[in-house]
DNA sequence: GTCCACGCGTATAACGTTCTACGAGATCGT
DNA sequence: ACGATCTCGTAGAACGTTATACGCGTGGAC
C-alpha cells in the first residue's frame, strides 16, 4: 500500500495492510550497502566473505529481523525444512519418537513439520505428495503402512527415512526396533511365569508385508509358541491396534467358553481397550488373565493400570532416524539399516496362572 | 536401550533420478498445446478458459500427474496450506480437535501442516515464524501461551485463529470452550455431593493475562468457591498441568496434616499424574478424597480410572475454528468469537465425603 | 459498415532466493 | 616487472507459479 521508508519513526501504529510484508535478502543487502548475492553468501555461510561484511550483513539481519522466505529458498536450493509423517498421532509412541528427532534437527537448524495422515493408503500417500509439493529437504515416515513400491517412488525424489517398521530398503533408510524379538519376549516372559495359553491381538488387514510391525510382531508370537512346543495353542485375534481394535477383542475373547491364561495384545493402546472391557465384566488381571501390551506408553507406567510391556527405545529410534536422514541429506546414497533390540518392562498385569 | 546392529542391505542400483524432477506447469500447457498462462488459469478455475481447452489442460495434468509446486506458489499466490501450532502433542484433547479441524480443511482443498512447539514461549514464537517463512495461508494455534501482542502481530501478517484460549483479539478470531462456566461446574458438583474443602491445581507461571485457560479455570474455581460461601476454604496449589505437575502437587498436598475432601485437578493429565501418586499411597479415591479431571480425555474414561471430568466439545471447538479460518482467508477482518458451553461428565472419582 | 463489448488466449513481468560466471584489486613467485 | 593466483565482491539468469496487460476474432447494435 505505502512504501517502506527506512527512517520509519515509530514501528507501525496502523493495520499492515500489505500482506505478509517482511525484510528480504534485497532489504538486507540495501541496508548493508552490499549486492544481493553477498548478502545470500552471508545467509548460507557460503565462500568469498570477508569477515566486515559479514559483519555488517548480520548486523542489517538482525536489525530487520529478517527471516528467509522458505518458499524462495525452496525454488532453487533448500527449504531446511523436515517432513514427518504421522498415522496414528494419538499414539503417545510417535510423540516419544518425536522427543528424540526433534533436538537433532534443532541442532542442524532444520525446521520440522508435521503431517498427520488419516488410518489409510490413500491418505498416507497424499500427505507425503504435499510435503514435497512443499519442497521439504527430507522425509521421516512413521511407521507407514504404504506399500514398499510407493516408499521407494518418494525415496527416488527426495531422501526418505522409515522409523518403527524394518527390512531394510534400496533407497531408503530405516530404523526400528526388532518387532519378532520383542514379541518373543512377551512370550518368553508368559511361558516362564507358566503359561501355556497364550492368545495374541494383532490386526485385520489384506497387507502381508512381512516389514509391517504386525505382522513381524505376530510372526514372532508364532515362532516364539512353537519353539516352545506351543504351537496347537497358537491363538490370533485380527481386529486393530486401536482402543477399539482391544475392545472388540475382548468381545470376542468373552464369546468363548474358557478365556486364555494371557493375552499378548500387541500394542498399549489395544491393550487398554482390552483391559476396560475385562475390568468392567469382572474379570481380575492378573488373577484370571495376564496381559501384555506392546510400547511402553506412559500411560501404561500409572499405578492403576501398570501395564507389562515392550519399550522400544523411541526416542533412540527417532533421534538414530534425524542422524541418518541429515547423513542422506549429507550425500549418502547407500542404503542403511538401524535395528534396535527392544527390552522387556514386566509390570502388574502378568503373574503365574491360577493353579 | 540395549545397543544395535547396523546391516547395510546390498548398495544401490542406481542413483534414480535428478532429485525432485516432477512435472511442471510448463510440461502440462506443452502436452496440452496452450500457453502456461492458460494452464495456470485451468488450475486456478479463473475465469478466460474454454470448457475445450479446460478439458485438455486438466487430461494433460492427469497425465503427467502433475501437482503443483507449493513453493513457486507462494511466491506469488497462496499456498493452499494451512499451519496449525500444537504445543503439548501429547494432550489428546489437541487430538481431539484435529479430529474437527482436518475434515473442514480437507473439504475446502487446503492441505494442513501441524508445527510441534516445545513448551516455551519462545518455541511457539519460533514454530509461527517457520510456519509463516513457508507462506502459509492461515494459522491454528492451539492454546498459545505467548503474549496477546505477539497473537497480534502475527495476526497482522496473515488470518489467524486462536483456540482453547478466550477472550476475543482484534485482529484474529477465537474459538473456546468458556473455561471459567466449565470449572464452576466441577465446583458445583463437588459442592452439591457435600464437600466444602476443596483444593485445586493451577499452573505456576508469572504470566497472569486473564485469558489463558489456567487462569480462567482458577477465576473460575475462586469465584465459585466465593459464591458458595467458601471462600475461606480457597485453595490453590500452582504446579502444572502435566502428568508431573500431578505429581508434585499430590506430594505437596501429602506433606500436610490432612488432605482436601475433594481436589478439583484443572486437567486430566494432572489428574492422572495425582491419581498415580494417590493410588500408590493407598489413598483411596474417591473414599478418601474425590477427583475431578478437564477435558474428558479418552483415557480418563477407561474403566478402572474412570475420571470425573469436564467435556469441552473438542471437535466443534476444531469445526468452527476451521471454519471461521477459512471466512477470514475469505477476505472478513471483523472479529470474532466463538464461545461453547462445556458439560460435566460425572464419572467414579467423585463422591460424597465420608461422613 | 463502423464501433464496441466480449470471449478466449498469449506474452511477460514479478515474487525472493541461489548459484554460476566473471571482474577488479591485492599478493606472489620468478 | 609481469603474468598467475587468490580474495572478495557483483551481475544476472534461473526456479515454477500468478496475475496483469494485451491481442485478436466474433457478433450484435446502431
Amino acid at each position: 500500500m505505502s512504501e517502506q521508508t527506512e527512517t520509519d519513526p515509530e514501528p507501525t501504529a496502523e493495520v499492515p495492510s500489505p500482506l505478509l510484508r517482511r525484510a528480504t535478502l534485497r532489504d538486507v543487502a540495501t541496508r548493508a550497502g552490499v549486492s544481493t548475492a553477498a548478502a545470500s553468501k552471508v545467509l548460507r555461510g557460503a565462500y568469498g566473505v570477508s569477515p566486515a561484511m559479514r559483519e555488517r550483513v548480520q548486523e542489517a539481519m538482525a536489525a530487520l529481523s529478517y527471516r528467509p522466505n522458505a518458499s524462495a529458498r525452496g525454488m532453487r536450493g533448500k527449504t531446511f525444512t523436515i517432513g514427518v509423517l504421522i498415522s496414528d498421532i494419538q499414539n503417545q509412541f510417535y510423540d516419544q519418537v518425536m522427543s528424540g528427532v526433534a533436538p537433532v534437527f534443532a541442532e542442524a537448524e532444520y525446521a520440522v513439520l508435521i503431517a498427520q495422515a488419516a488410518p489409510s493408503v490413500e491418505s498416507e500417500l497424499a500427505m507425503v505428495e504435499t510435503m514435497i509439493d512443499h519442497r521439504m529437504d527430507g522425509l521421516v515416515l512413521m511407521t507407514p503402512t504404504m506399500p514398499r513400491a510407493e516408499i521407494e517412488r518418494f525415496a527416488s525424489l527426495l531422501p526418505v527415512v522409515v522409523v518403527a517398521r524394518g527390512g531394510g530398503g534400496a533407497g531408503f533408510d530405516t530404523v526400528s526396533a526388532d518387532d519378532e524379538v520383542g514379541s518373543a519376549l512377551i512370550v518368553d516372559h508368559l511361558v516362564g511365569l507358566g503359561h501355556r495359553s497364550i492368545a495374541h491381538i494383532s490386526v485385520d488387514s489384506p497387507d502381508d508385508d512381512p516389514t509391517l510391525p504386525f505382522r513381524a510382531r505376530t510372526r514372532g508370537y508364532e515362532d516364539a509358541m512353537r519353539r516352545h512346543g506351543l504351537e496347537e495353542r497358537i491363538d490370533v485375534i485380527s481386529t486393530g491396534w486401536t482402543q477399539a481394535g482391544g475392545v472388540s477383542a475382548a468381545a470376542r475373547l468373552l464369546e468363548r467358553d474358557a478365556l486364555p491364561t494371557a493375552i499378548h495384545a500387541g500394542a498399549d493402546v489395544a491393550a487398554l481397550g482390552l483391559l476396560g472391557v475385562l475390568w468392567d465384566r469382572g474379570v481380575e488381571v492378573p488373577g484370571d488373565v495376564s496381559v501384555a501390551g506392546y510400547d511402553n506408553s506412559p500411560i501404561g507406567m500409572l499405578a492403576p493400570i501398570s501395564l507389562t510391556s515392550v519399550d522400544q527405545g523411541a526416542d533412540v529410534l527417532g533421534r538414530r532416524a534425524a542422524e541418518l536422514l541429515l547423513e542422506r541429506i549429507g550425500g549418502r546414497t547407500e542404503p542403511r539399516s538401524v535395528r534396535i533390540r527392544p527390552t522387556l518392562v514386566t509390570r502388574g498385569t502378568t503373574a503365574p496362572p491360577r493353579a
